[in-house]
DNA sequence: TAAAAATAGATTGCGCGCAACTAAATTGCT
DNA sequence: AGCAATTTAGTTGCGCGCAATCTATTTTTA
């Protein structure tokens, strides 16, 4: 088959997004027993790497904004998983800390993997996923680097 | 580094997240120039391919339902891009045609993949991009095959 | 030190995604 | 033929993503 930009089935742009759409629906059953969206879990895995960061900050690792960070926040913290309070060092700054039951999450949080895991082990090379997962963080380098196009302006 | 399965830079899954909207954010300018979303870009590339598709083929290919086609049909339907009616044979089909400023559209839209090739180009090997591509989409195939999980229930 | 610029977060508005449900048409079964 | 099951879209409701805009605070600088 002749290589044609606009056939949705050489659109590399397509792929990851039925593929992260897919990986997601993937993880839903677990997640939902967690009572967590995956956006949320996200942030779990954020403040589980560290506790008592700055909504910046996890928006700079998970790269999203205040708009979608922001009440995504308040509802975890309404069920009881975070606590916002603004930092007396720089009033600008909300800083975001696990509660107790925010951090007895993470025991419950190991057999969300799992159940990916366990699908994509049905793969031919499974240990392949490595290199595509690094490959992909390449890619995304790429995107997020200043483009050329506002190069002469 | 040890691998732990809850540190997010060993995520598969959030690395196929973030670099779906990192290119979705790549193709942004071209296709505000169109007056198109992404998704709305992903239908015109069904119709540009095959013209006159049912809701059900068209979320077929996307792998998305009735729940996102049918308001994102109607307002492109608005727009004058589609047109949506009742298929005679089958009252339960809904037809999508292209109108002629749909199929127009069609070459305007050339540009689109340009802009994010020209940036993809700066990647250290870009013809593996193509591998990528096949290895997400097995990748797609495993994750949306029949789970293992009902298996005995 | 007072005004300008930068920064952090919140708010508004819109378009997805998707689960859950409904309505209408068709198919299958007896 | 008659009724149940299936199929196809549409609807509702909620949680993102993200652009655009706003407010409050801090930093810069004239």
């Amino acid at each position: 088959m002749k290589y044609e930009p606009l056939n949705l089935d050489h659109q590399l742009c397509f792929a990851l997004y039925a593929a992260s759409r897919a990986m997601i629906q993937t993880y839903r059953p677990a997640l939902d027993a967690l009572g967590l969206t995956y956006p949320q879990y996200l942030v779990m895995l954020v403040l589980w790497g560290e506790d008592d960061q700055s909504v910046k900050d996890i928006g700079a690792r998970l790269m999203l904004d205040s708009g979608t960070l922001t009440p995504l926040l308040k509802r975890m913290e309404t069920v009881g998983l975070i606590e916002r309070r603004r930092d007396p060092e720089d009033e600008r700054r909300v800083r975001i800390q696990l509660t107790e039951a925010g951090r007895a999450l993470r025991d419950e949080a190991h057999v969300v993997p799992e159940s990916v895991l366990c699908k994509l082990a049905q793969l031919d090379d499974p240990y392949a996923l490595v290199g595509l997962r690094e490959q992909i963080k390449d890619l995304i380098r790429v995107l997020r680097a200043p483009g050329d196009d506002t190069e002469k302006t």
